[in-house]
DNA sequence: CCTTGAACCTCTAGTCCCTAGAGGAATTAG
DNA sequence: CTAATTCCTCTAGGGACTAGAGGTTCAAGG
C-alpha cells in the first residue's frame, strides 16, 4: 500500500491535486491507515496515470470523466471515446491555428519597435491602440 | 457621452465584464448620471480598445496594466513595452509548439480506433492508459 | 522505547478572467 | 405616461488547481 506521497511521484501528480480529485469524484476514496491515512494499492496508480495522461494531452476533467467510466465497462463500445478524441484534436487544432496567427501579429508589433524610442513613439503601443493595422482578424 | 452598453458595442467588451475592469483598477470610474449610471467618453472607447486588443493577442492583465501605464506616460522609454511583447510573443511560440505535440499525438491516438469496438479492445483507451506508446514528451 | 523530522491530515482562501443571476432603479421610445 | 429596455449593486460560480495555517501520524535512528 502506498502513501498519497509515494503515488504522487509514481504519477506525477501532485498531492494536493490527488486529493482534489477525490473531492471531485475523479478518483474513489482510497482505504485509510489506522492513523487515518490514505492508502494507494496498484489500481489506483493505473487510474492517475491515465488521468495524467489525457491531462497532459489537454482533455478536460469532464472529459476525462466519460473516458474512465468507459474504460470501467469493457463491454460497452467506444464510439464515445473515439468521439471524445476528436473532438478534443479539433479542439487543439484550432487553438494551433488562432495562436499563429497571433504569433504573425506580434512579431509584426515586435518588429515596429526597438525599445529605444520615447513612450509617445513606440510602434508596440501604437500597434496595440489601433486595431486596424493588424493583418487578419483574431 | 455614452453608457455603459454603448461603450459595450464600441469595443466589444461585454458589459458586465466592463464593470470588471473598473473594480479592478483597470479602467477608471467614469462620470455618473443624475440617476447614478456609468457615462463614458472618447478616451475611455480607446483605452478600452487597446485592452480588447491586447487581450486578444494573450496578454494577461497585468502585463496590459504596464502597457497601459506606460502608454500614459509618453516621455518614458518603451523598452518595458518591447520586452512585454517579445514575452508574449515567446509564450505563445511555446504554445504552438507544445500543442503541435499534442496534435500529434492525438492524431495517432485517434487512428487507433474508428470507435466500433467494445470498450476493451479500444485503441484510443489504451493509448490513454499506456503513456510509453507516445512518440514524445508531452 | 523514545524522539525527531518528514510527511500526512482538514479547512479555508486565493489564482485568473470573467459569467450568471437576483432584485430593484433609471432611462428612453412611443 | 407607460412600458420596455437598460442600468445598478451584490453574491456566487467555474475550471483546475495552488498555497497556507495549524495540527496529527508515521518511519527511522539511537
Amino acid at each position: 500500500m502506498l502513501a498519497i506521497g509515494t503515488l504522487s511521484q509514481r504519477t506525477g501528480v501532485k498531492v494536493p491535486t490527488i486529493r482534489y480529485y477525490e473531492e471531485i469524484g475523479l478518483l474513489a476514496p482510497p482505504g485509510r491507515s489506522a492513523g487515518g491515512q490514505r492508502r494507494y494499492g496498484a489500481d489506483d496508480v493505473a487510474r492517475l496515470r491515465f488521468i495524467r495522461h489525457a491531462r497532459d494531452l489537454g482533455f478536460g476533467l469532464e472529459a476525462i470523466r466519460s473516458l474512465l467510466d468507459l474504460a470501467a465497462h469493457p463491454d460497452r463500445f467506444c464510439a464515445e471515446a473515439n468521439a471524445l478524441a476528436m473532438a478534443q484534436l479539433r479542439d487543439v487544432q484550432a487553438r494551433v491555428a488562432r495562436l499563429r496567427r497571433l504569433e504573425g501579429e506580434l512579431q509584426r508589433i515586435v518588429a515596429a519597435c526597438d525599445g529605444g524610442h520615447p513612450a509617445a513613439e513606440c510602434g508596440v503601443l501604437d500597434a496595440l491602440a489601433d486595431h486596424d493595422g493588424c493583418t487578419g482578424p483574431h
